[in-house]
DNA sequence: ATGAAAGCGCTAACAG
DNA sequence: CTGTTAGCGCTTTCAT
């Protein structure tokens, strides 16, 4: 019932009437010419009949190496995870790489502790979506184990890429521009903003471009408030902008995300002021639920899971090419108009 | 910069003045007394001291394990899992195991191919939430490796517990019949179910509970129609509502999960009827947004961090205790009722 | 109760 | 180009 024991590198090598150490060169993808192409193919051959895969033990206890890739996400009920967890995994597997996921929930400790504990178990390389600005345990990782690539990390001004790190990153400046300019043609002049936490990256580009797309386009920023949510999520995103309309009358708001704009709905609702009538939203994500919303949501859409494969094909790259330098890669992002932007009440 | 290298066992041995082997039997948490207090002792502070960790390759090559789980899930889209993943993970690293998590985008072939890449991986063991009905790739693998632990797969009375695997659910049944008494209790007698896809096992139980309930609360059948959803999805949702409303009049709809009933809703908008005045709508999941939805959505919560808490356990039971009995848990569902739910129109 | 020794499967270094 | 050898770190016999 328990089946045949799985063939080692020794039966592959006997069924070939090799050596062992042969046939390990045999099946190395790296061997430029290091066999004869008649015995490759033979070990190929037999390794493909008896079903051959090797040993992920016997192999990282040589070598060193795990074929395990760390993860570190922030919160994986954030609707933005998923797709670029799929893109990650789905790369690295065809690579014969696995990924290990974990949830730092925005803590640092937590981050520390399970990069320590991926470090120990091996892990070949890191994806690090959990994007905090100034971080000395990643920096300190980049510095020591080399493979890391940043998701969402890149175009913090106030940080700039780490020494070492690969990036990747949505180009959210080009999405929240496109945002404002879009309100800006329905004829808003007074657009608030309201940004997720100050102490993720993700924030401050989010911020920094919006206040330069509002002053590209000729409006008075004291017209165009910014305020900050405690985390990305329609709770807070809710007590947000009731401080937000308590002070101010914007007649458009621009989210930090979708979840902060399903908060903008919720208070608005209170309020009784009506989207898109009285007051415009605009979100980041294009999350799922987006287009289902009441109002469909005006969001900046995310290539999420081209953000994901591209994070993995960098982490893979960094562990062939330990050190070239730093690559950063800018994925577009796209405005998706729905039903939450109009033009502004007169 | 590269730090030292990893202590082991050896240097672990030698700062406590024993043999190899010596440390390693003080250092195994299963010797009843196979090692000298004093000497334990020893050898725990030195390996203490050193930061002894030990290599989880030395380790696998030895033993055949490599305290990594799979685990598969339908799609890390769909909101129950997160938290249920988030309670797998920490209790899983709790005991000095990780996941490996998948996605098996609900297809018959995908899941195959991850369990047999997993299971080469070495995985000692598997927790599979994606819940088709029947699946001969799952049944093998119960047969051959043994610890596997199934998520809401547990109460489905066509299939019943695969032989030998433990499993864990929610209790949906009675979370489902509350749904019903809720709206019967507010005077409804229509009552229709959007289920998910009939294939999944969680779709089947919610539906069977959904026909005894209505049963058991006196109501026609007939008057209580079942529509399908392709699947967990709010398009799918707005589909499967559209062809309920074109068939029959009901006065509230019970929606196979939170995705469905925000189909529903859309459904509901553009066809003119309010909800709740003129249709109430109950969930299943209390997503994270269900609250902030207009109006908020009365749904049945699922307890999804202990149903992962309680799915390591039973994995890291069986791990240990290959042949016990196998186990089901049952965890309990609460009714949270929000504006969706009214009095029928009169 | 501890020491000694062997070997899990693999690949890198060296010899031929 | 291929065979030989050694050893990665660990645990588990076996012997003491």
């Amino acid at each position: 019932m328990t089946g045949m024991p799985r063939p080692t590198i020794r039966d592959v090598a006997r069924a070939a009437g090799v050596h062992p150490g042969t046939a390990s060169r045999a099946l190395d993808p790296a061997r430029d010419g290091r066999v004869t192409p008649e015995t490759a193919r033979r070990v190929r051959e037999a390794a493909d009949r008896l079903g051959y895969v090797p040993d992920q033990f016997g192999r990282g206890l040589r070598t060193g190496r795990s074929q395990l890739i760390g993860v570190l996400v922030p919160d994986l009920g954030n609707p933005v995870f998923p797709p670029i967890l799929r893109g990650i995994e789905e790369t690295l597997r065809a690579a014969g790489y696995e990924a290990v996921i974990a949830s730092t929930d925005d803590r640092v400790d937590r981050e520390r502790d399970l990069l320590e504990t991926l470090r120990l178990r091996g892990a070949d390389g890191f994806i690090i979506a959990s994007s905090r600005r100034e971080d000395p345990a990643v920096a300190a990782l980049v510095a020591s184990t080399g493979a890391v690539v940043l998701v969402n990390r890149l175009v913090d001004p106030a940080v700039g890429t780490e020494r070492g790190a690969d990036s990747v990153a949505s180009d959210d400046d080009a999405g929240v521009a496109a945002a404002v300019r879009h309100l800006v043609g329905l004829g808003h002049r007074t657009i608030a903003h309201v940004s997720g936490p100050e102490e993720l990256s993700m924030t401050t580009v989010r911020r920094a471009a919006f206040e330069r797309a509002v002053r590209d386009a000729g409006l008075d920023p004291r017209d165009c408030p910014v305020v900050e949510a405690g985390r990305y999520a329609a709770e807070e995103g809710e007590r947000a902008a009731a401080r937000l309309f308590d002070a101010h009358a914007p007649t458009a708001v621009i989210a930090g995300n979708d979840m902060i704009a399903v908060g903008c709905y919720a208070e608005l609702r209170r309020r009784g002021l009506r989207c898109p009538d009285d007051v415009s939203v605009i979100g980041v994500n294009d999350m799922p639920l987006a287009g289902f919303l009441d109002p469909p949501l005006t969001t900046v859409a995310i290539p999420q899971y081209d953000i994901g494969a591209a994070a993995a094909e960098l982490v893979l790259g960094r562990i062939t090419h330990r050190d070239r330098a730093p690559v950063s890669r800018i994925l577009p992002t796209r405005l998706v108009v729905r039903g939450s932007t109009a033009a502004p009440p007169r």
